[in-house]
DNA sequence: CTAGGGTTAG
C-alpha cells in the first residue's frame, strides 16, 4: 500500500462534493436495503434445513463436492466457522476449495471472503481478494476497512475510504462508523468532525453506531462533553452506546460520572455484558474502590462470566492496585488460561505497587517480583508488546536496575517496539533514573515522533542532572516544535532553574505558564519556587510565597521551609514552619525526625529528649537506612553498620582505607547530626558506615573496573556522606550514583549534579 | 463498545 497522503488524514477530504452525489446514501430506506442484504441472505445448509448447524468445518468441506452443482451459499456457515475461530489458515483451505469449484465467481462469496480474512486479521489476502472482485459493493469496501481498522492500520483504511468515495460508492451508517473508528486511532478530531458534521447535515447523527463511535471518537480526543453529547443524541441507545460512554468516562478521569451512566444504564434495563463489565472495573481501579469492584465482580458472576478472562484480568489487576498482592497472586496462579494481558496487568501492577510503596525495601521486593515475572514470560513462548515494555522498563527505572534495562532495550529493538512513542519515553525516563543521561538523550534524538510526556520526560532528566542550559534549551526547542507544555513541563523547567538558583528567569517561566499557557499553579510549583528560595537562603522570600500562595501550602511545603532554616540557622522560622508541619503531619516519622535534628542544630538539648520520648510514647515507626547495588543480575542490600554479610569484614576494612585515603584530598568529617536509624538508641549516630558507604565500598571491591557505581538509598542522605562521596569520586576516577530518597545525586570527579544544595542533606 | 503502558516535585 502506497503510503497515505497526509491530507486523508489530517486535512479535507472534500467530503462535500462526494457525498453531494449520493446524498440518499444517507436516507434510512436506503440504508435498511444495504443492511438487510448481508442478513436476509438467506442460510442454506446442506441438509436443507434453514437452520445452520454446527459442522466441523472440514467435514462440511468434505460434503460440497468439485463438479457437482455447488450452491455458493453452502460455504456460508464454513466461512463462519473460520471467522468465529479467528482462523486465517483455515479460511485459506477454503478459499483454495472455492477456487477450485469455481464458486469465487459468485460476487457474494468472493465479497464474504473478504471479510472473513479482514475479520481474521490477514489484510494481504483479505485485499488481493477485494481487488480481484468483479465488482464492488458496499459491503467489501467496508469489509476492508473494518479490517484496516482492526488490525492497527486506521490510516490505510481512511485511504480505502477515500478510494471508495472516489470510485462512488455509497457510504451508509456502518460504513461511517468504522472511518470513525479509525479517526479515533489516529487521534484524528478534524477527520473526524467533518464526518460529524456530514451525520448531521443528513440528519443521521442519531444513527447509534454512529453515535458510538463519534461518543469513543471525542472520548479518544479529549473531549468528554462532546462524548456524552454524542451519546445523549443516540435516539436508541443499546449496550454499546453505554459501553461507549461508561469508559469515555474512564478514559478521561471521571470514574465517578462513569458509575453514574452504569447505575442509570441497569436501571433502564440495560444488562450489561463483558466489556461494559471491564470498563466499569477499571472505573474502580481509577477510584482505588476495592468496594465497588466486588460487587460488579459479584454481578458478573451472576451474568455468568466468572471464567471470562477479560474480567478476570480486570479483577486481578484492581486488586493490585488497592494492594492487595496477595489476592490478586493467587487470582494469577488460580487462572487456567492466561493471556498477555494477564501478564502485563501483573507487570504494570507490581510497577503500581512499588509507586505507592511505603518503604524502599517492599518497593525493591515487588520490583525484582516484576523481573522475575517479566523472566517467566518470556519463556512461556508469548511475546512480550509494547505494554509489556513500557511497564518492564518503569520497573527499571525504580529499582536503577540499568543492565536489565539495556538487555530490555536491546529486546524492544528486536522486536521493533521501540518505534512506540511510549516505549521510547519509558527507555528515556529509565536512562535518566539510572543516572546516564548521555544514553537517555540518545534514546530521545532516536525516537521518530515524540509526545509531549517524551520531552517532559527529557527536560526533566536534564533538570535532575543539573544540566540546567540543556533543559531550558530542550524546552525552547519544545515551543518551537509546536509542542505545548503542560503543567508536569514547568514543574521540571521551575526546578531546573532553582537549581541553578536562576530566581529571574523562574519568575519568568512562572508568569509564562499563567499568562501564556493559562496553566493555574499547583503546589508542585511553589515547591519548586520555595525551594530556589530555601537554597539560596533567602528564608523572607520563600516565607512571603508561602504566605500568599494559593492552593495553601501543604505538609510538603512547610518541611521545605524546616530544614531550609535549620541548615541556614534561622532557628525562628524554623520552629513556626515545624509547628504548622506537626498541625498537618502529626504522628509521623519524618515530621519527628526533622524536628529533632533541629533541636540538634539549635543545641536544645531538652527538647531533644522530649521529642525523642514523644516519638517512642507515639509508637512511631523508624527510618530505616538501607541501600542496595545490583551487579550483574545480583542485588545486595546493606543496613548501617552492617555485618551480616560473609563479606562485610572486608567491605567494611574497604571504607576505613577509603575515609583514610579521602582524608588527604581534604575530606573532613562532619559530626553528623541527622537521625538516621534510631534502632540502637544512640544519640548521634556514626556515619561512617550508614549504608550507601558500605553499598559503594561493595561496589568498588566487586564490580568492573571503571563501570559507574550504582546504588539506591531509602533515606536521603546526609551532608557528611554526600561530601565523603565526592571526595570519594575524585579518588577513584569513578562516576558514583546515588538515588536516595528524594533526589538524584550523580558525582563525577568531585561535584554533585544536585548542586550541594544542603537544605535536605 | 473491553482489560494492560510513558512524565514532575519536596
Amino acid at each position: 500500500m502506497a503510503s497515505l497522503p497526509s491530507v486523508a488524514v489530517n486535512g479535507n477530504l472534500k467530503l462535500d462534493q462526494e457525498f453531494r452525489k449520493h446524498p440518499t446514501s444517507f436516507l434510512p430506506s436506503e440504508r435498511s436495503t444495504n443492511v438487510s442484504y448481508q442478513k436476509s441472505h438467506t442460510v442454506t445448509t446442506l441438509n436443507g434445513s434453514s437452520e445452520p448447524k454446527s459442522l466441523d468445518f472440514r467435514e462440511a468441506l468434505s460434503m460440497i463436492r468439485e463438479g457437482e452443482n455447488v450452491e455458493s451459499t453452502y460455504y456460508v456457515p464454513v466461512l463462519q466457522q473460520c471467522i468465529d475461530k479467528n482462523s486465517a489458515s483455515e479460511a485459506k483451505i477454503v478459499h483454495a476449495h472455492i477456487i477450485k469449484t469455481g464458486a469465487h465467481q459468485d460476487l457474494f462469496v468472493s465479497t464474504f471472503l473478504v471479510n472473513v480474512y479482514a475479520k481474521c486479521g490477514n489484510m494481504e489476502n483479505a485485499r488481493k481478494v477485494f481487488d480481484n472482485l468483479p465488482k464492488r459493493n458496499v459491503i467489501s469496501w467496508t469489509s476492508l476497512m473494518t479490517g484496516y481498522v482492526h488490525s492497527s492500520q486506521p490510516e490505510v483504511a481512511i485511504h480505502v475510504f477515500q478510494e471508495m468515495l472516489e470510485a462512488g460508492a455509497y457510504p451508509t451508517n456502518y460504513t461511517l462508523g468504522i472511518v470513525l473508528n479509525a479517526c479515533s486511532s489516529l487521534q484524528s478530531v478534524n477527520l473526524g468532525k467533518q464526518l460529524h458534521a456530514y451525520s448531521i447535515k443528513y440528519q443521521i447523527d442519531f444513527d447509534t453506531s454512529i453515535g458510538n463511535s463519534l461518543c469513543s471518537l471525542y472520548s479518544k480526543c479529549g473531549s468528554l462533553e462532546s462524548a456524552v453529547k454524542a451519546f445523549k443524541k443516540i435516539e436508541e441507545k443499546n449496550v454499546i452506546s453505554w459501553t461507549a460512554t461508561i469508559s469515555a468516562c474512564g478514559d478521561n478521569g471521571e470514574a465517578v460520572r462513569g458509575l453514574k451512566f452504569f447505575t442509570e444504564m441497569l436501571f433502564e434495563g440495560i444488562e450489561p455484558n463483558e466489556y461494559t463489565l471491564t470498563s466499569v472495573l477499571s472505573l474502580c481501579c481509577l477510584m482505588l474502590s476495592l468496594d465497588v469492584g466486588t460487587q460488579v465482580h459479584s454481578l458478573s458472576i451472576k451474568l455468568g462470566y466468572e471464567l471470562n478472562l477479560p474480567i478476570r484480568n480486570s479483577i486481578m489487576y484492581l486488586y493490585l492496585k488497592c494492594g492487595l498482592i496477595n489476592e490478586a497472586r493467587e487470582l494469577f496462579n488460580g487462572m487456567g488460561a492466561i493471556s498477555l494481558v494477564t501478564w502485563n496487568a501483573m507487570i504494570a501492577g507490581q510497577a503500581q505497587i512499588m509507586d505507592l510503596a511505603e518503604d524502599d525495601l517492599s518497593a525493591y521486593q515487588s520490583g525484582t517480583e516484576a523481573l522475575n515475572i517479566f523472566l517467566k514470560l518470556n519463556r512461556s513462548g508469548l511475546k512480550p508488546d509494547l505494554f509489556t515494555f513500557s511497564s518492564i522498563l518503569t520497573i527499571c527505572s525504580g529499582l536503577v536496575a540499568l543492565q536489565q534495562g539495556e538487555q530490555i532495550h536491546a529486546q524492544t529493538i528486536k522486536s521493533g517496539f521501540l518505534s512506540d512513542r511510549v516505549v521510547g519515553t519509558a527507555l528515556v525516563n529509565m536512562y535518566n533514573k539510572c543516572g546516564s543521561i548521555e544514553k537517555a538523550s540518545k534514546a530521545f534524538v532516536e525516537m521518530s515522533t515524540r509526545t509531549l510526556i517524551s520531552w517532559t520526560t527529557m527536560i526533566a532528566g536534564f533538570a535532575q542532572h543539573g544540566k540546567t542550559q540543556q533543559a531550558l534549551q530542550l524546552f525552547e526547542d519544545m515551543r518551537i516544535a509546536g509542542v505545548r507544555p503542560n503543567q508536569v513541563t514547568f514543574v521540571s523547567v521551575l526546578s531546573a532553574c532553582s537549581q541553578a538558583g536562576m530566581v529571574n528567569e523562574a519568575l519568568g517561566f512562572f508568569e509564562m505558564m499563567k499568562k501564556d499557557y493559562r496553566i493555574k499553579p499547583v503546589l508542585d510549583h511553589f515547591a519548586c519556587l520555595i525551594d530556589m528560595y530555601v537554597r539560596l537562603g533567602r528564608l523572607e522570600e520563600a516565607f512571603a510565597l508561602v504566605k500568599k500562595m494559593d492552593p495553601a501550602p501543604n505538609e510538603f511545603i512547610w518541611s521545605i521551609l524546616v530544614a531550609g532554616c535549620r541548615s541556614h540557622g534561622n532557628f525562628e522560622l524554623g520552629f513556626y514552619a515545624a509547628e504548622k508541619l506537626l498541625e498537618l503531619k502529626p504522628k509521623d516519622t519524618e515530621t519527628y525526625v526533622l524536628l529533632l535534628n533541629m533541636y540538634l542544630s539549635a543545641g536544645r538539648w531538652k527538647d531533644v529528649s522530649k521529642v525523642r520520648k514523644m516519638m517512642k510514647e507515639e509508637k512511631l515507626g523508624k527510618l530505616r537506612d538501607w541501600s542496595w547495588i545490583s551487579i550483574k543480575d545480583k542485588v545486595f542490600s546493606f543496613k548501617p553498620n552492617d555485618k551480616s554479610h560473609p563479606y562485610s569484614a572486608d567491605t567494611h576494612k574497604f571504607v576505613e582505607s577509603l575515609i583514610d585515603q579521602v582524608k588527604s584530598l581534604g575530606y573532613e568529617s562532619l559530626e553528623s547530626l541527622e537521625v538516621i536509624d534510631e534502632d540502637e538508641e544512640q544519640t548521634l549516630s556514626y556515619t561512617a558506615y550508614h549504608s550507601e558507604r558500605l553499598a559503594i565500598a561493595f561496589g568498588l571491591l566487586n564490580a568492573p573496573n571503571a563501570a559507574p557505581i550504582r546504588v539506591v538509598k531509602s533515606l536521603i542522605m546526609c551532608r557528611d556522606c554526600h561530601n565523603f562521596v565526592k571526595f570519594l569520586s575524585t579518588l577513584t576516577g569513578r562516576e558514583i550514583v546515588i538515588r536516595d530518597s528524594k533526589r538524584l545525586h550523580k558525582f563525577v570527579n568531585g561535584t554533585c549534579s544536585c548542586g550541594d544544595f544542603g537544605g535536605h542533606l
